[in-house]
DNA sequence: TTGTATGCGTTATCAT
DNA sequence: ATGATAACGCATACAA
């Protein structure tokens, strides 16, 4: 492995002052023309890579965005995580994804760990509860609303979430506008911002019709087969169901295959709606009808605000907007 | 958001000098159960987390893996990570995870970052070439035997992979056995030894029986509308078809629509079998067939064989097998 | 425009 | 068993 190269190497074979390399490194301060290129033809030459560390102990604080997100094996989360790597990379920005399966134990040692490694600032992606953000620390939600431990004031947080209300409205007026009166909700833990809109959305828009929802509760996220069962269910205690809309694509698709399985013609006898818009829903048959969350722009204005918290600019809540859904229209409706 | 705490403060607090903070924190060097309790009530006491940059810097290593992987959003590779993570997790390792579509460029850069933030170890997850990997540092592959771009011999890297010929031929068996004799394997990407791999194993199996499997290549990865496009040709080309394998279950669900709505009797008339046992496969219907990786067992290799190269332990080559995988029969055969 | 010198928070060496 | 101190590689205030 050798040595490895430093500044002071640089400037060596420069023949300038580590000083100087520092400046064109970080294009600060003023520096000739003709040393500008000397020195970054030397950095090239030598494929030399400034020590992070150094650096970061020196400032303070590292070029790197913690992550935290419930489960990455969930495909909604995975598309917002890879768009917020994609941004963030462009503003030279590294990013250290954290599991943890909801539980609270492994965030907050995650948390620790990524304080300790002095990020620059945090994502939550899809939390439930902020367990203890550090006052002064960039910080932006994505998803959910998180119910703070504490006093609700006490913990200011910026969040970048899709507008729910709309899609689950958007949901119930494609189905009542199918002709279905005789529908119901799926959806998980109702103390989820994300979920609990959805469904009020849903609810709101069918009464106005004089329509009165059923409404079932799923109770883990992500176990598709709960979709499954609680079609399977729904359908015996109701012949007459003809419309349902799952909070999650991964619930409607269960819901889908409880449905192939009895050979119960879809969109024909019964529609049903999902809700993210993931890749699968226009892969299997019939496709999937779904409420598409635009993560590109959620993750696009998560990451230009975080970065603005970063870099200590004051950013206007007026750009924290929620983001616009639309309804695609598959073969399921 | 105030000064942070340091050695130095916990050191005053305590009543003594910061390399016995120091030795009771890295639990190294000597000191008596008396200090060492005060020490560790006070930084209890204050939820202090020592730097990790400056330690970074010191002993020129951080306790962080980096992980390279092609596409987070592939739920294969998403599952890999997820409990990678939870190992490195255990060891007291942070990942820092990096996409890149299968883009020297953009992996390059990551590779650069990665070594500025001097990570202890390096995962490269279903990577296709090495780019630049230093020597001396641990690096471990998973899934891919990598193209290194100069001599073979001069990029040495550890390899964990599954028995991928075996899980071919256990296609091979499980269609054959199934009464299949008119069948096709559609693949991707032939120079990726995973892919390579399937589908040796599958026509090896296939022509001890006497049969020659017709291979198809699909174009891109995880668009699995390939799997819908393929199964349409091949269906016109070859009405008598009988069985099919994927090389993946992304490309197999692509397929099994095409053979829904084209309501083409599955498994009755044509059998199918996917590869990797992602979630979805249970949840569709009917159920899929797969050869399934067994991701923990690849997951736990890796990590360990890779803390163990951090540590200098001599790794036995013998320790590191291809791992077995075993056919899941669900509704698809 | 450029160089010198200090300090960031930690670990480790050498004393005591 | 414990303390003082140098060094890690960089950014920056200050000097030139």
């Amino acid at each position: 492995m050798g040595k490895e190269l430093s500044v002071k190497d640089i400037a060596e074979m420069a023949g300038v002052s580590i000083a100087t390399v520092s400046r064109v490194i970080n294009q600060n301060g003023r520096f000739s023309k003709e040393t500008e290129e000397r020195v970054k033809k030397i950095i090239e030459e030598y494929d030399f890579h400034p020590n992070q560390l150094a650096r970061g102990l020196r400032v303070s604080t590292v070029r790197v965005i913690g992550i935290l997100v419930p489960d990455i094996t969930n495909e909604f989360f995975a598309m917002i995580i890879l768009e917020l790597q994609k941004i963030l990379m462009t503003y030279g920005y590294l990013t250290l994804i954290c599991n943890n399966n909801e539980d609270e134990r492994i965030e907050n040692e995650q948390m620790d760990m990524l304080l300790g490694q002095k990020v620059s600032g945090i994502i939550y992606v899809g939390g439930r509860g902020i367990a203890k953000i550090r006052k002064g620390l960039p910080f932006v939600c994505i998803d959910r609303r998180p119910v703070s431990a504490g006093a609700e004031s006490e913990v200011p947080y910026c969040l970048i979430e899709s507008d729910n209300v709309k899609g689950g409205r958007l949901a119930a007026e494609e189905l009542y506008g199918r002709q279905c009166r005789n529908v119901c909700v799926v959806s998980y833990n109702q103390e989820i911002s994300a979920y609990k809109d959805r469904v009020e959305g849903f609810m709101q828009a069918m009464r106005s019709h004089g329509i009165e929802p059923m409404l079932c509760i799923a109770e883990y996220m992500n176990h598709y087969n709960e979709g499954e069962n609680m079609m399977d269910e729904l359908l015996e205690e109701n012949p007459g169901l003809d419309g349902v809309f799952f909070t999650t694509d991964y619930l409607a698709l269960g819901g889908l295959r409880s449905l192939a399985r009895r050979k119960i013609p879809v969109p024909g006898k019964v529609k049903v709606i999902g809700y993210d818009d993931i890749s699968l829903c226009e892969n299997v048959f019939p496709a999937l009808t779904t409420i598409r969350q635009n993560v590109k722009q959620m993750a696009e204005q998560a990451a230009d605000l975080l970065i603005s918290l970063v870099n200590h600019e004051t950013v206007s809540r007026d750009a924290i907007s929620k983001i616009d859904v639309e309804l695609i229209s598959r073969e399921t409706t």
